[in-house]
DNA sequence: AGGTGTCAACGAAGCTCTTCGTAGTTGATG
DNA sequence: CATCAACTACGAAGAGCTTCGTTGACACCT
């Protein structure tokens, strides 16, 4: 029930989705002033209000500015995004697209070290 | 010279590039019949002569029914696609979406050793 | 020569995304 | 109350993507 496949967000919205999800509720003004690119203030509402039409984001009313959260937790949006790009261009193995992701830049510390710890519960996993 | 920024490929584009990559060099008729998508045909006719234009694909027309090359290595658009997502998903950290990739399906044990080697030389040399 | 099948080329239509101008509303201020 | 600023709503335009119908070229077969 009311897990309607939501389509990929766009360019756009994900570039307001990444505010919302950083600032928690925002205006359209507060999400405009965060977003540096060029983009009108009115592209950014109208774009708003699409999302709201979409059920990517929610709105609240009862201010004269209207404040707006996200609908779709960052985790999701990225497992969706993650999955997608798996199954179009890796041919349905995450793990090629994990081997092409570390090839490319450098990793901090901290980050390796979640690396190995999730890929020794893989393997312990793939002992049975 | 010539390293013009190829715009990313759209969905349908990737489609048939997916397919030259697997079949090489192809014609019009045995990419629409490879994909099993419901397009038509003069719908991938069309859209391979946009790739033409755009420098996706290259053409042969010494024969008859042109012969279609990708131009882009399926490597070079899957680093695209990845640095891209990074970018834009991930705060620009790689090792984050290789986390959530890996955290969504199952990986064979040969890819987990290549990981395991991946991991291994990135662990060293993060010590000098 | 006529008919048939395969092919590229073209153009148009429909759709989505993005953009922004304009108008109308509301609240605050002098 | 008139004015001004901030805000939403609306509509339309332009671009890119996808789709497909139609046309014309060409080759092969009878």
């Amino acid at each position: 029930m009311s897990r309607d496949k939501l389509p990929r967000p766009t360019d756009a919205e994900l570039g307001i989705l990444r505010v919302l999800w950083e600032r928690g509720a925002s205006t359209v003004r507060e999400v405009h002033e965060t977003l540096q690119d060029g983009s009108g203030y009115t592209t950014v509402l109208k774009t708003m209000q699409i999302m709201t039409e979409k059920g990517l984001v929610m709105r609240d009313e009862s201010q004269r500015a209207h404040v707006y959260t996200s609908r779709v937790p960052r985790e999701n949006t990225q497992r969706q995004l993650v999955t997608d790009l798996v199954d179009r261009v890796f041919g349905g193995s995450p793990a090629r697209l994990a081997l092409q992701a570390l090839s490319t830049k450098k990793t901090s510390p901290e980050e390796l070290a979640e690396l190995r710890q999730m890929l020794e519960s893989l393997e312990k996993e793939a002992e049975s």
